[in-house]
DNA sequence: GCTTAGCACTCAACGACATCGAGTGCTAAC
DNA sequence: GTTAGCACTCGATGTCGTTGAGTGCTAAGC
């Protein structure tokens, strides 16, 4: 099953050229390529017995060869860790996260921006699972006399707020008090935990149930949200510039596939925790993107906290230059999320 | 120049039938039609003379005609105010609408998905504009060690919020009454207003420099931010299903206009006070939507701010319906918006 | 025994060409 | 003023041969 080096070269030859070119690449093609000292008939002996092992497969009869899912995972396998970016790349990424990158979304939108830009597919990335992190404080704070800010922060220096009604005349003393009393009863729970002991919390203060359930409600909410609506996609229409999509129906199938958040949600954290991880064609489960490949990386905040992020394109896709761009903005990120906040 | 009956008759029957095909429209097809008591020659003299009137064109010779931009302008400036839409509509849109809508940016991203659920278009929702409205309160609340929330709340109900850095070191206390004196200075001005008067501020409280400039900075990026970035786009892959953009490559072009909010911004906002604005084909300044139209309305807010909500569809467009979809939704947003909050 | 030149074969892509049919404009009759 | 009739236009569609890149096989060469 293992491949002496010739086939190996001429396998990685041909993967290398469709790659760059989506189009089926035949022998005479190939040996005219550089340190390619042997002829096409050759080739062809190789190529035959590389398709009988399944590396390639023949569109049609009289058309050259393309790389198999099974070469592309080889292939992968083989050559992770691609190049390290240049000066210049590297800056380009900076000059897009360093904007003013405070608050998460915007980071997360940002590297989300850098990625498509840097690779023209299309970038995923999600927000670490809230339910994971633990409660430090909660405030309530009055903004008007029917409503009031409720902020919640977590130990991954996570900050989310929303907007709650209040009962009319609610005093602000009254609030802040509310507050305390909620950082103590909560700190150190997670969200999930926190539901239960939010039972207790309402039988000791009946008075409070109209605000309490507020509070309740909004932090649910929020929740249910980062189930699935905190992710960001970046460039869908970068794909449109590839052969794969030249037809406009695959195009509308692809960009419906990205429009359903929640589909594609779990297979972004499905890959998460380990450093990469590459699923080539029909190895992701979304019937769609079955010519697509996904590639993710893992971004880190505080306390083991993360959050994932990846590319989707063509299963011919520059996976070298994918993995080095997915390095470097994971550690990237992980520096701006954790060093502060 | 006034078209007679008949004349318009045929106009109207001929844009009615491009609306629903998109395929130019003969006398044939015409004269068969319920209602049309005439036959296919007769209608071809008036089609001819509306040919003549700039009414319709013809894509080449042995084709029918479709009507033109002069055509549309007519119809829409006729037509306007579509029919009411059935129970089952309404009922639909408050489905979209009534999820849990409390903040701003909530209400105004399900109106976009309404907008496009319903027309099967490409919905644009822009906020309202921030420097228009004036500050009722400035509050500074600690969430860490080196970081606060920053909350502003406006007079019509907006409440926006930053993260931002503080001097390591400051006190609860401290932070409660700076805010209580930004309240007091900045009360009734505007964010544009704002600006002048914190030079003043800084002025007078020389040791709160760097969280004072911490929260500057904050305020006037979200005053750059709300210039272009509020605004929701949604079902920009809805176009792809009409056959107008059976080519990726325009397409292509189509979703990458989309994404250039920034492009997008002034035209909408050019568009905001009056009810309804209608821009058929190239009266939109955008060379790459010269073959849509945009039809837009207004929402409001408290205090006359308002916001603008838009269709972006092919010049074929159903325009009766889209007006009643974009009545229909504006009230609705302008209810829960100035109801409340 | 591996490599390569030679050759017959395959098949998608492309262009030329005929056909078809929806649609038009014009004229003459009603 | 309306309509039937007719010649004409022209994009769309289908057929068919041609082209050329590519293959597999065989036999000669190193």
């Amino acid at each position: 099953m293992k491949l002496d080096d010739r086939k190996w070269m001429i396998l990685q030859a041909i993967i290398d050229d469709y790659i760059m070119t989506a189009v089926p690449v035949g022998s005479r093609t190939l040996s005219r390529k550089e340190g390619m000292g042997v002829s096409p008939a050759t080739i062809r002996n190789e190529m035959s017995d590389l398709e009988e092992l399944g590396y390639l497969d023949q569109p049609h009869t009289s058309a050259g060869r393309i790389p198999s899912m099974k070469a592309y995972r080889l292939y992968v396998d083989q050559i992770l860790r691609g190049s390290p970016l240049s000066q210049q790349e590297t800056a380009r990424i900076q000059t897009h996260l360093n904007q003013r990158t405070a608050q998460i979304e915007q980071v997360i939108r940002r590297a989300a921006q850098a990625l498509s830009d840097m690779t023209q597919y299309t970038a995923l990335v999600v927000a670490p699972q809230m339910h994971t992190m633990r409660i430090v404080r909660v405030q309530i704070v009055q903004v008007s006399p029917q409503s009031a800010l409720l902020v919640v922060v977590t130990d991954a220096g996570l900050v989310k707020d929303s907007v709650i009604r209040i009962p009319e005349g609610m005093e602000s003393d009254h609030l802040y008090s509310i507050s305390q009393m909620l950082t103590e009863q909560l700190t150190g729970l997670t969200l999930q935990e926190m539901r239960q002991k939010f039972s207790e919390i309402f039988k000791n203060l009946k008075e409070h149930r109209r605000l309490l359930a507020g509070v309740l409600d909004a932090m649910e909410f929020r929740m249910a949200e980062s189930e699935t609506g905190e992710m960001v996609i970046d460039g869908g229409v970068n794909l449109l510039h590839y052969p794969e999509y030249a037809d406009v129906e695959k195009a509308r199938n692809f960009l419906s596939v990205l429009q359903a958040k929640d589909k594609l949600y779990p297979l972004l954290r499905k890959a998460g925790g380990v450093e990469f991880s590459i699923r080539i064609g029909p190895e992701n489960d979304i019937p769609e993107l079955s010519e697509c490949s996904l590639v993710t990386a893992t971004y880190k905040m505080q306390n083991d906290v993360h959050g994932t992020l990846g590319i989707i394109g063509p299963t011919r896709m520059n996976y070298g230059r994918v993995i080095s761009v997915l390095d470097y903005i994971s550690k990237a990120m992980s520096d701006l999320l954790s060093g502060e906040n």
